[in-house]
Parts: C-alpha cells; sequence; structure tokens
DNA sequence: AAACGACGTTTCAAATAATGAAACACTTGT
DNA sequence: ACAAGTGTTTCATTATTTGAAACGTCGTTT
C-alpha cells in the first residue's frame, strides 16, 4: 500500500499557513491553530529554519517563509515552459492596453496566477503570481468556468462558495450560471467591481492548438479609467494576445504542468 | 538538546536535487545518487507528489518540481520587502542602459540572484531569479566579494574554488586579490567573458543608509554590443540606480531577510 | 522586588512511524 | 520468450517522533 511519510506532510502543512495574510507565525500560535503538540511544531520549524526553508525573526522569535523556497520555486518557473513561452506575450499586451495583465489557470477550482505584467501607469493593482483568486467574481475565473466541458463546469459550479466581497459580487449560483452562457457566446468576461470595489476586469479565453482551454488572460485596472465604449478595443487587444499564446504553446497541454 | 526531524531534512535534500541541471528523476536514480534505499526514496517522492511539491510525468514515471513549490516560492517574494522596493529601479535601469540587469546578494559564497529585469533588445541573457553565480568571474560577484569586511572578505576568498570557465577566468588568488582592490577603488567590477565567452557585465554595489553593503547591481550583454567608451555612461546609470535604491530601502539590513 | 503569565526550549519514557531486503508487477527492447 | 530495466508493496526490525511536564527567559503586573 501508499504508506507517506507523515512528517513531510505535516511540514508542508505547516508552510501552507504562512499566507499573506498571515505571514508570520509563533510556536505556541501554530500549534494551537492546528491542533499539535507544540513540542512538535517547536521541532518541525526548527527543523525547516535549519533548512533555510522557514526564517526566524531574531527580535521576536517568530517565523516566516525563507530565501530557500524562493530559490526552489523559481526553478519550477524554469521548468514551467508556459510561463516561458507566454511572458513576451503578456508585456506586449499590457504596453498596448496600458493595464496590469494576467495569465491564470484553474487549479483545485480557484484562479491560480501563473504570471502578471503590470501597468506601466502609477495607479496600478498590485497582484501576486503564485496565488489564488476565487472564480466566481473575477473575469479570469468567469472565463475558466465558461470554457469548461459541461458536466466538469457543473461539477465545479454546484461545489462553489459563492462569497459576497462587495455588492456587485454575484452570491446566486443561477445568475452565475446565466452570465457564463452570456460569457461563453461573446468570448470574453467582465468583472465590475465585483471582487473589489474600484477594479474592474476583462478576460479572454486561451486556447491550445487542440482548441483545450488552457488559461485565462485579463487586464485589471481602476473603475475610473475604464472607458465602456473602448472595451471592444481591449477585447481586441487582449485576444490577440490569446491568440499569439497560442500559436507560441501548440499542443502544450495542462497535464504537462499539473 | 536541539533534535530536528529528520524525514523533513531529507525531504528537503530530495527537492535540492532538482535542478535547472538536472530537473528530472527516476526513483532508483535517486536512490542510487543519494546513497539511500529506494523504498525510502520512493516514499518520500510518493510523499512530496501528493502535496504538489513534485509532479510525476505520467509517461515517464519521473519527477519533477511541481507547482507547490511555485506557490510558496513566490509567497515568500512578497514578503521580501528588498525586492519588492528594487524592482520599479531595476525596470527603469534596464530601460536606460538597454540591456538585462540583475539584483544579487552574497549567499553562502556565492551570489545569489534575487531580481532581474531582461534586455528590450531581442539578443540578450536569459539568466535565472534564484539561481547561484559563482563569485570570481560575475562583476556581481566581484563587487559583493570587494566591500565585504576585511576579515570577512578574508575568508571568503580563501575557501574559494577558482574553477576556470574561460580563458579570461582569473583562476589564481593573488590576481584576484588585486582585482578587488581596484574594484574597491573605482567603485565599479566589470566581468570581460570570464564566466561565459561573448558575455559582458558590469556592477555597482547597493548600500542601505548605514552604508552596509546589501546586494550589487549589474547590467550583462553581449560583448559585441559592448562600447569601451561608454563605459562611464554604464556606471552612471547603475549608479543611480544604487543611490534610488539605498534611498529607498533606507536601513534596510540583509538580517531581515536571510 | 516578587509574583505572574506568556513565550520558546529541553527532557525522557511510551507510542508510533520509518526502514530495507526481498518479492512483485509492469514495461521495453532483444 | 526472455532479460533487464522500471516503479511498487510487504512485514518484521529498528529508529524516530511524540507529548506532558519541567525549565529558562522575558516583560508586565502586583
Amino acid at each position: 500500500m501508499r504508506t507517506l511519510n507523515h512528517s513531510v506532510i505535516k511540514a508542508f502543512d505547516l508552510l501552507d499557513h504562512f499566507t499573506q495574510h498571515h505571514p508570520t507565525w509563533g510556536v505556541r500560535e501554530l500549534a494551537q491553530h492546528t491542533g499539535q503538540n507544540k513540542s512538535t511544531i517547536y521541532r518541525l520549524l526548527a527543523t525547516l529554519e535549519s533548512l533555510g526553508v522557514l526564517r526566524k525573526e531574531i527580535q521576536t522569535d517568530r517565523y516566516t517563509l525563507g530565501l530557500k523556497l524562493f530559490e526552489l520555486g523559481h526553478r519550477v518557473q524554469l521548468q514551467q515552459s508556459l510561463v516561458h513561452q507566454t511572458h513576451p506575450v503578456l508585456q506586449r499586451v499590457a504596453a498596448n492596453i496600458s493595464e496590469t495583465v494576467h495569465l491564470g489557470v484553474l487549479r483545485s477550482a480557484k484562479v491560480f496566477m501563473v504570471d502578471k505584467v503590470e501597468s506601466p501607469m502609477g495607479l496600478k493593482l498590485s497582484s501576486t503570481v503564485g496565488s489564488y483568486s476565487p472564480v466566481h467574481c473575477t473575469s479570469l475565473g468567469k472565463i475558466l468556468l465558461a470554457f469548461q466541458p459541461q458536466d466538469r463546469r457543473r461539477q465545479l459550479i454546484s461545489d462553489l462558495d459563492l462569497r459576497s466581497y462587495t455588492a456587485n459580487t454575484i452570491t446566486r449560483k443561477r445568475l452565475l450560471q446565466a452570465q457564463l452562457n452570456e460569457v461563453r457566446t461573446q468570448s470574453y468576461a467582465l468583472d465590475r467591481e465585483e471582487l473589489e470595489l474600484g477594479l474592474i476586469c476583462v478576460a479572454v479565453p486561451v486556447f491550445n492548438q487542440q482548441r483545450e482551454l488552457i488559461a485565462a488572460l485579463s487586464a485589471a485596472g481602476p473603475a475610473n479609467r475604464f472607458r465602456e465604449n473602448a472595451l471592444g478595443e481591449y477585447v481586441g487587444i487582449l485576444q490577440q494576445g490569446a491568440s499569439a499564446i497560442q500559436s507560441r504553446i501548440g499542443s502544450f497541454s495542462l497535464k504537462t504542468i499539473m
């Protein structure tokens, strides 16, 4: 049978607690939060620190993610042919559209940010490669849902938690379903301040040459800079980018990276 | 006493074998290379795969670094105020100088690439954030050595392995010593095809506001584009970037990230 | 000053999980 | 059909992880 190594699982479970939201942890705090014994947590944290995976702040005795993960994480990027191929396209799109551009894939029912290029403007969205966003209130997420095969889409939607972030967030599945149908026919998706007030995004699907959905490409910017009548133009630039990616990645499939 | 978790240490030791040079491993291969039992390796790899830390290629049954590390690695970057502060400066320098720009710090006697912005030119150096380079044959390395406190510098140099990469590589410690003295007086360092033929780099030191050496900033490009009489100009732009970083990072110290 | 509380750290016997040689299952090339 | 190469599973032996309690240290409160 498949007997996994529990210590290693525990270690990575601990690492997952170090989020953008909660970047530092003390021994007792983490022990209490995970329900484990504080000795165990202490030893695991000390081990991870000795490896450079965590770093202990000398003044506070609290732990943070360390450079070893930075190093390992960037080795992955290398081997990820996807990002390597798409980044130049994103740069061009960002330059043309003058807004922050993102590339996201679907991963465990969330939008996983694979790459971004920031807007040249002073006021811009500052987001995070490697982080997750909800699917139901982002343009990337709507694209990634809408172009899923029907049964997979149903499954995903039925498991969704339509948490509300702003007054504009879609919180009813029927409404989401309807909007996804619309997205599929018009081939682009919008997020009108549904995740954050003042933030508007437009996204289009990215297919490989077998016409399998690979990712979604979006532009995001402040609502007051968004010109309603220029929507067609935004979509056009994004679609141009999407097809540039398509011709670059060929028959690349998500199965080769996930 | 300090009793570390051996399983966790072993797991990260395995991860360190997945390098740019050798990105995939099979069970037996890795077992032989580490001198461990193949059952042990098998179970550790299976565990890491179940966590998304490794990914098993379905066709070959070989393992590669997975998206979980990509995710964790990018969480570190966030918390690393250094990169967050310096990236915009690097962008400006890269635009002004039209070459690939790097920011590196000294880590375990090697140059650790913290950030880069690629040249807008077609022909450019394609390097890797999160990787290590030798100190004795890179402009970044020479800066990071030259501006070390004297005793630390002696220690570092005495432990160095002056491996030869090209005919230009400095392989004698006396010569390196002499050049470092020169670097210190002129406040910039050169690498004239010492690591790779056809590649020339210029670097300057980056200090914090306490005048402690934090990092080195370099521009790298093809030798045939390097104009000898424009050296002063390159150095000027880099130094301008270095002082922009200095005023941004304030009293930031390497102790807070390493 | 002394007592307190909160923290990381260490101890040691008991409980548990990791180990490795061998057998197994499977694929690939001869 | 065979051989040689994979990854995978087994199970008794071995070594490690575990957790309650005690310890040392810091800053705050009495």
